[in-house]
DNA sequence: CTGAAAGCGCTTACAG
DNA sequence: CTGAAAGCGCTTACAG
């Protein structure tokens, strides 16, 4: 672990002043050519990088975005998304040369002095927030500490944030035409997190399709979540065993979606015969089920990419205020509806010979 | 976002000189009680909290620790298993009082600059490496920079740098005599991700308990995680329609352990009745299949937890090197080992009434 | 025990 | 176009 090389280093070995030299870095500020070009080749030869520590010390920006992790504790957020999410965030960033630096913790306590330490010491320039699921004290804090901020899925009473969502009303649409399209008439409908906006949004996008459709959901149609985590078995049961039961159930996220295919299998139950499925979020687990779950893709990924586009632009060009991005959503079609065999028509489970 | 407070603030509010209130803070060098309590109280009154940009540009030190993520286009780190050696690594790293700045790339000229970049400009203290699958070049460079890191799982043949690991020989051993337990001679391995040192360290636990018990494996036996990757039906038919074929299938990892399950599934063949099945690294996703997976637990947060203090510790300490720490591993007995009732005698799937 | 001074590596007006 | 100087907020010998 050498020295480091330092600007006056290479000023020397380029023959200007340091000052030139930051101006070469910068690109701010006239320089000659021909002292570019030797200031240029001096940083090469010295494999000159220069220290950011020094640089945001005085420039005052850190050149650094928080990412706050979710308490993983509540399951808002699945364990796969996260990782896809945070894939989105580190490709945006590298994208606009910032730093991703780490915030968590395990109460909400720990979360508050996690997020305090980032504001405080000029650590971060931006904070992304991932874990915002029932507590606010986090946007709160950073409301008041008046700190640039996206939250990854938008608030429901909260609209002057800055927030990347899909469109959840017009996915629990999207979702329920699909089952109309195969013909299903009899949906029902499993609520996601309760803590989460996107939960109802979809719900809300349900009944509206439902309606459009000229069908009339029956109460009876509907199942809690949380029953379904507590015993998907009987919930489902139930479900089913109702006189007039649906042949197709929306549900809303890929966790419970596996639930209830687990369920069903112990049940004796086919599925999508006797029930199709759709779910969302589409996470890489929906294609390790059987049968296979369709889901609506919410472009995980991309949700993270443009969150930090966003907050990013607010950072250059100031407030812009309220601005919520909505990323485009798209169902992936699977065997929980459509069967053993895939659209195209290939078997899916080869026959051994 | 009024001005942050300054050391000088405080030092004049307090009477003293900015020195002296740099003093208190690192608790070195000696200053008088009443001195020391004018300046808290002066810290406390301005809500003062360091700079810790200009506290390492002079120290020298970030307090701060890079974490290289795996590139995702590998499945050397499932998913899920990401997430929760991150949460380790927080955990970690914030009870010592570290920051995380991510780092990575989505090819291996990315992760490359993304390691340059922080190394360069004094970025970090150390890293911690997640993504060193089979290219040692992130490997190689920290290691000619004389750059302090950790690695999660050990390398085959670099024995010289720290690393945390599981026993993967003993682990293998482990699964396997869980088998024999049951009362199963035949049993079969599957091999996971060729680049890992883990699959063929569990190989050899698995060979090392087959032969302990007397038993003489097969390489019949033996499948290709690969081959169940592209078609696991197809290699299924044929491994268990040899003459005498396993009666139990030790996988290599959760992931493949449920391409198995499912594979199984459309075939119509019965876990564990007619084959049996324990993987690794008890990953959440291990819980959610039908019927669900044995699975040894790795304690792949702890693993990220002693990474973080062993890195750490060699900082302090110098060199320290070689160091390579194992954390313990324990089975997770699920359905596709005991069958569908659990191990206390509850009936597991509940009859629905 | 405490203060004044120098310096960490850079950037940014200010002159020229 | 280029350089000398001041300063970002802190720490660390050096005196006293």
């Amino acid at each position: 672990m050498r020295r480091p090389v330092t600007i006056r280093q290479v000023a020397r070995r380029a023959r200007v002043a340091p000052s030139t030299v930051s101006r070469v870095i910068s690109g701010k500020g006239r320089v000659g050519e021909e002292t570019k070009r030797r200031v240029i080749k001096a940083m090469e030869e010295l494999n000159y990088h220069p220290n950011s520590l020094a640089r945001s010390l005085v420039s005052g920006a850190s050149r650094k975005l928080g990412v706050m992790l979710p308490r993983m504790t509540g399951q808002w957020y699945q364990d796969t998304m996260i990782t896809e999410l945070l894939r989105g965030i580190a490709s945006s960033a590298r994208k606009a040369d910032y730093d991703l630096l780490l915030a968590s913790g395990e109460s909400g306590i720990e979360e508050l002095s996690s997020l305090d330490r980032l504001l405080q010491g000029k650590r971060v320039d931006g904070v992304v927030l991932l874990g915002a699921g029932e507590d606010d004290r986090l946007l709160d804090r950073l409301t008041e500490a008046g700190f640039p901020f996206v939250r990854i899925g938008r608030h429901e009473f909260r609209t002057d944030i800055l927030s990347v969502d899909t469109d959840n009303r017009a996915a629990g649409q999207d979702a329920v035409r699909h089952l109309t399209e195969l013909g299903h008439e009899k949906i029902g409908f499993a609520i996601g997190p309760r803590g989460l906006t996107a939960s109802w949004d979809r719900l809300e996008g349900y009944e509206l399709a439902l309606k459009k459709s000229g069908i009339v959901p029956a109460k009876e149609w509907l199942l809690e979540g949380d029953a379904l985590t507590l015993s998907a078995n009987r919930t489902l049961s139930l479900f089913l065993g109702q006189p007039n039961p649906p042949t197709a159930l929306v549900v809303g996220d890929d966790r419970l979606g596996i639930a209830v295919i687990r369920a069903l299998a112990e049940l004796g139950i086919p599925v999508p015969e006797k029930l199709a499925l759709v779910a969302f979020n589409n996470s890489s687990m929906a294609d390790w089920t059987t049968p296979s779950l369709t889901s609506m893709d919410i472009g995980i990924d991309q949700i993270g990419f443009e969150a930090v586009e966003l907050l990013l632009r607010s950072l250059t060009d100031g407030e812009l205020q309220g601005r919520s991005l909505t990323v485009p959503h798209r169902l992936v079609a699977r065997e929980s509806t459509l069967g053993t065999r895939r659209p195209g028509g290939i078997p899916f489970s080869a026959k051994p010979r």
